[in-house]
DNA sequence: TGGATTACGTGATCTAGATCACAATCGTAA
DNA sequence: TTACGATTGTGATCTAGATCACGTAATCCA
C-alpha cells in the first residue's frame, strides 16, 4: 500500500475527514526515504519536523553524558516520532532519531501541524487522540519500570512486538529496557 | 481566588475563549470538597470523571498485587488527574485517586469533555495541549528513571516541588520515587 | 578476500537498594 | 488524658543487576 493510503487509514480511525480534506491534509507531508543508520534528528540541532513511519524501524533515544544510550521508542510503521519536547518548545534537540533499518517516512513540520489543527477541527481532534495514546503508553511503561524486574519487562516487550527480536540488535533492546547488554544476554540464555 | 477564576486563568493560557464561551464551558464542571483520606477513584470501579484541583493535594497511584503502591502523580492546584486509561476506554479503574490533604476540585465527566471538545474547537485545542504537557512530563520522568539513581531523582523532585517535603508523608515520596521508605530515609539523613 | 568494526556470550567482582526486624515518636479519635 | 495506628529511623543481611574483562562470531566494506 502506498504512503498516502496508510496515513489515510490511520487518521480515519479517529478523525472524520472528507476526501478533499484529507488531500489537503496530506499535501503538507513530505515523503522521504532513509538508509539504515541515517539520522533524522541529531542532538543539539534544531527540530522542526515530526515523522510518520510508513516502513522500517526508527529509534528515538537519549544519550547521557556521551556514554549511555536509552531508547525511548522503537518507531514502527504507523507510529509517529520526533523530539516532541524540542519541537513544541522550539528548542534544540536533546533526543536523537535515526534508522535501525531502511525506512520510509512522511515528514510534517511543526508549523504545518499547528496550521492544520487550527484550520480543521477534526485534525486537532486527531492529534489530541494521538497524543493521548502516547501519554497512556508512556504512563504504562513508567509503571512497568517501577513494578517489574528486567525479565518481566523483557517478556512484556517481546509479547507486544515479537518482530523486534529479529529486527533490532540485542543491545538496543537492552537500551530500551534500561539494563546492560550483559544482563539482557544472561536473561534470555536462561541463567536463572 | 474562587474556583471559576482559577480555571479561567488556567484555560486561557492555551485557549481563546470568550466570557460567554467560558461560562458555558464552566457550567459543565461540578465543584466538590473532600477531606484528607477521602477517595475519588477506587480501583475496580467505573470511572467517568476527571478532576481539576483547586486546592489541596491528591495522589494518583497504582497498587501491585495488593502490596506495593506506586504513585503516578501528586496532583496539586491547577493540575488534572484521573485514571485516564480507564476513562478513555470506558473500563474499570486500575489506578486509584485519593486526598493527601483536604481538597477542593472541579469534576468534569468524560462525556461532557468530549461534548465540549466537539462543540468548541478551542476547547479541543486546550485539551490537546494539556495532554501534550502530560506526555512530555511522563517521558521526562521515564528518562529520569532510567538515567538517575534514587538520590538524583529525590533532589529533582524536591527542586521541582519544595512544598512536598512538608506536605506529604515520606513514605509517599518513596512510593513516587519507586524506592523503599527505608532507602529514602537513609538518603536524606545522609548515610552516604 | 581479508581486516576491522560491531554484536554477542560469559565469568568474576562489586554495589545500590530491597527486605526484615525492631524501636521510637507523632497524631488523632474516644 | 489515653491509647492505638501511622510515621519514621536504623542496623543486619541479601540480591538483582552493573561493571570489568576477555573471547568468539558475525557483518561490513574497500
Amino acid at each position: 500500500m502506498e504512503a498516502k493510503e496508510i496515513l489515510k487509514q490511520h487518521v480515519r480511525k479517529t478523525a472524520i475527514l472528507s476526501d478533499e480534506q484529507f488531500e489537503y491534509f496530506f499535501s503538507h507531508f513530505k515523503p522521504k526515504s532513509f538508509k539504515k543508520g541515517q539520522v533524522l534528528i541529531s542532538e543539539g540541532e534544531k527540530v522542526d519536523q515530526e515523522f510518520f513511519v510508513i516502513s522500517g524501524c526508527l529509534k528515538a533515544f537519549f544519550i547521557n553524558d556521551q556514554i549511555k544510550m536509552y531508547i525511548l521508542q522503537f518507531a514502527m510503521p504507523t507510529w509517529w516520532t520526533s523530539d516532541y519536547g524540542a519541537l513544541y518548545n522550539q528548542s534544540k534537540a536533546t533526543i536523537g532519531v535515526d534508522c535501525i533499518t531502511d525506512a520510509e517516512v512522511l515528514c510534517l513540520s511543526n508549523q504545518d501541524r499547528e496550521k492544520l489543527c487550527n484550520e480543521l477541527h477534526q485534525v486537532e481532534h486527531f492529534f489530541r487522540w494521538r497524543t493521548n495514546k502516547g501519554y497512556l503508553a508512556s504512563q504504562k511503561r513508567l509503571l512497568s519500570f517501577m513494578n517489574n524486574d528486567t525479565k518481566a519487562r523483557y517478556e512484556e516487550l517481546l509479547a507486544m512486538y515479537p518482530q523486534l527480536y529479529n529486527l533490532v540488535p540485542k543491545h538496543l533492546i537492552a537500551s530500551y529496557l534500561g539494563v546492560s547488554r550483559e544482563t539482557l544476554s544472561r536473561l534470555y540464555n536462561n541463567h536463572k
